[in-house]
DNA sequence: GAGTGGTCTAGACCACCCA
DNA sequence: GGGTGGTCTAGACCACTCA
């Protein structure tokens, strides 16, 4: 029979039958998905978690492996494992997919306008899995360069899990959401779902882009999931002048 | 000092000083790129692979991981190591990235309109990395769902390396282009670089698609890479009333 | 030089597929 | 039942980092 880690609390004693480096892997996952572990933190040696665990230094390698390959945990050759943190250059090399039409990336700071508390519309609802009687935050933005307004974003987040959440219409956001999101809030951005079409602007849009009521233009829906899969942010941002990008694989 | 993989001709016996695992990784990567592996094709076992290049099974596995993490090899349980066939439902599964605005997927089937061999234009030329006197093969098809056309593909390939390709205008497509580059012309697409933006119609798109010249459409364009990363076609896909999807991570 | 991750080995046992 | 991949071990040696 297969073994099964130790547990600090074993809730059932049923034998556990799924692969040691997967449950190894899952605790890892689940410790750094509650805060136990914080981004920033580096793991205890292999060699320690391999004793701590019981189990040998393999199979926490194997353990790490797919933790290293999500983008999850970083390998220092000589230092140790470290639970990648969300630094803002980072996010933005990550989840950024916006550049200008002839290939240049796009080096955008962004303005709050609005922070809004309020029942969410059906689509939020429906994209955020969320109860009957749960409030959103609603965020609106524009992102500029070279004080040239080029994307504007109406970002909706679970009140519930995002009260936290300390950003001021007005002021300049020097830290992409994603980095105020962990460090204020606990929530990691681990993979997003895209969706690109055409939109006529709504008044906000059209007033912001600077162009004429009923254009069209590009309108990009995005759903944000936590580590543990969750969706934790559903945004919108509509753009004129830039272009999507995606690579795969 | 490093081992080095035995090979058929050693070319220069430079100490190789590269991990075996990559070694072995690299030599399995050609032997598919050059088509001595066929897709289809089963590796040899472990062990047998294990002891013709004298290294360990363990070795031999890491090797394999990372091929089986980018799609190019298989494992089957009890049976054995398969390199991917590129079958068209794997295909469409994998590289094809439009919806309905409802969510639903498109069941699109293609037409070829027409089929010409001629000088690339410049950014054709840039896109897929061809010399000064390179001739393409142009494509263009329409792409339909009951009845309706949706999506406007123009489809550029080098003509040296496509020069087997064998479609005719005016026949329904029932296979993917990817699954005829690999069966015709021993191309694997391994990886897409995709740019969406917005795009004022050309006529030939505008009279497919069925709207006004001069309205602006969805603009997908594809850079496919084969499995050396080379660029082996550059395609531009117009559609006015599907949504394009993207998932990261 | 002590401690970390990176590579590699040789072998055990299991789970699965197929004849 | 023979062959395949899947998991796991225990240990060796190397390469890198940092004090």
């Amino acid at each position: 029979m297969r073994r099964s880690l130790p547990e600090p609390v074993q809730a059932q004693t049923t034998l556990e039958s799924r692969p040691l480096y997967l449950q190894a892997r899952d605790s890892l996952m689940r410790q750094i998905a509650e805060g136990v572990l914080q981004p920033g933190d580096f793991l205890p040696s292999e060699q320690q978690l391999a004793t701590d665990l019981g189990i040998s230094i393999g199979t926490v390698r194997k353990a790490t492996e797919d933790l290293v390959a999500q983008g999850i945990l970083e390998r220092q050759h000589g230092r140790g494992t470290q639970i990648v943190p969300h630094t803002s250059d980072r996010a933005r090399f990550r989840f950024f997919r916006f550049a200008h039409p002839d290939g240049t990336t796009a080096r955008l700071t962004g303005r709050l306008l609005t922070r809004k508390i309020q029942s969410p519309s059906k689509e939020e609802q429906q994209r955020l899995a969320l109860g009957k009687n749960d409030q959103v935050i609603v965020l609106s933005r524009i992102r500029s360069e070279d004080q040239v307004t080029l994307v504007y974003e109406r970002i909706c987040v679970p009140e519930k899990k995002f009260a936290r959440l300390s950003i001021e219409p007005g002021r300049d956001m020097l830290e992409e959401l994603y980095v105020l999101y962990q460090k204020q809030c606990g929530e990691m951005v681990r993979s997003t779902i895209d969706e690109v079409q055409i939109d006529v602007a709504p008044a906000a849009v059209s007033k912001e882009l600077q162009c004429d009521a009923g254009t069209r233009v590009l309108l990009v829906k995005r759903q944000a999931l936590s580590l543990t899969k969750e969706p934790i942010e559903f945004r919108q941002s509509w753009t004129l002048k830039l272009k999507y990008m995606s690579y795969l694989e």
